[in-house]
DNA sequence: AGTTTGATGTGATCTATATCACACTAAGTT
DNA sequence: AACTTAGTGTGATATAGATCACATCAAACT
């Protein structure tokens, strides 16, 4: 069901089914069950990946063997390891499924293609990433800010739906707290 | 000197002449002093700034008065509260001058209108956006995987110059570290 | 059906960092 | 020249949260 990229894009600029289809013409589809992994550290990554269903997870794996979560990403939202991805380099990411996932794959040369040939979907990316650029300001604020329980609960205010899908373990390791820590934490 | 806007472009897409008078067009021009605000919590936030000269922070107060760094920028920076800006919105950072400074001031409008006028500026912007939601990225894996110490040295890396220039107080608010800690941290 | 694996809770410690308090120096102001 | 203010260092103490160690329960394999 890609017509939900077309809903996301058309929440920022108007598409004709045309030109959809031919923006839908760059990207691949692929399929991974629970477990499975989209990117693995030192990968080199290539696609940025549109979530249709189901639910990731991008995380770093420190020395220690700890790891932290960048971010989920679930149904409409975009994943991949960012910095590998625009710079063509290895991935310092894991992404794998949480629950078992459908995404669109629009490898780098052809996002720049539809970019480039298309000035309303170079808007569209325009626009995504300067939302993005904010709200990781807000999580940065956040994590300067707040405590574990505030970050916890301004987490769960801004994404509830995360709760029903993600253990809390992973939740912890998104917000950069020991689960023990989270779990001590109701009211 | 403007010139350096129009290297930091042409890093991206070059321009001639006429299509940098034109661009340039779009802003105006505001010098402060040291310790002058740009921009007090609360304000309608009409522009986005790109540093000519001098240095800036924007930074959050929470309730107990406590000031957490958002960013620095310095000469061929750009600096906001882009959470206002982009939404139009009221201020919920300040920002103030560390140094006497000189900005080159764009409105939304001016900056919708040069992206929406010309393709090679909306390309400019994307890719601007993209590495900083690539470097925000970065910070935050920094705050959830190291430590006090580490965080400062991974900053001391990155930007080797802010040092020259920031109080350590101001590190110390940026890192997310008490300045007795960050004091403290001596190799 | 039995067994491994994942998720969660909770007590007992440990530790990095915050907080409080004070001192010293340099720079800017009247 | 005296006085205020900003920047920095450092000791003593407090504390949020980490870590270690178990226990329980549910789900998923074999």
């Amino acid at each position: 069901m890609s017509e939900i990229l077309r809903q996301q894009i058309e929440k920022i600029t108007p598409l004709t089914d045309k030109e959809f289809e031919y923006i839908l013409s760059h990207f691949t589809t692929k399929k991974l069950k629970k477990h499975q992994f989209l990117i693995q550290e030192d990968d080199l990554v290539q696609h940025d990946y549109f979530v249709i269903k189901g639910l990731l997870k991008a995380y770093y794996i420190n020395h220690d063997g700890k790891e932290h979560i960048m971010q989920f990403a679930a149904e409409d939202w975009w994943i991949t390891d960012y910095q590998a991805y625009f710079n063509e380099t290895k991935a310092l990411f894991n992404i794998d499924c949480i629950e078992t996932t459908e995404v669109l794959c629009l490898s780098l040369y052809n996002r720049e293609k539809l970019c480039a040939d298309m000035h309303k979907i170079e808007h569209f990316f325009r626009k995504k990433s300067n939302s993005g650029y904010v709200a990781l300001q807000r999580r940065i604020l956040s994590l300067l800010n707040s405590n574990a329980k505030e970050r916890y609960e301004q987490l769960l205010q801004q994404y509830p739906s995360l709760f029903q899908r993600v253990p809390k373990t992973l939740i912890a390791s998104y917000l950069g707290v020991s689960r023990e820590t989270l779990s001590r934490l109701s009211t």
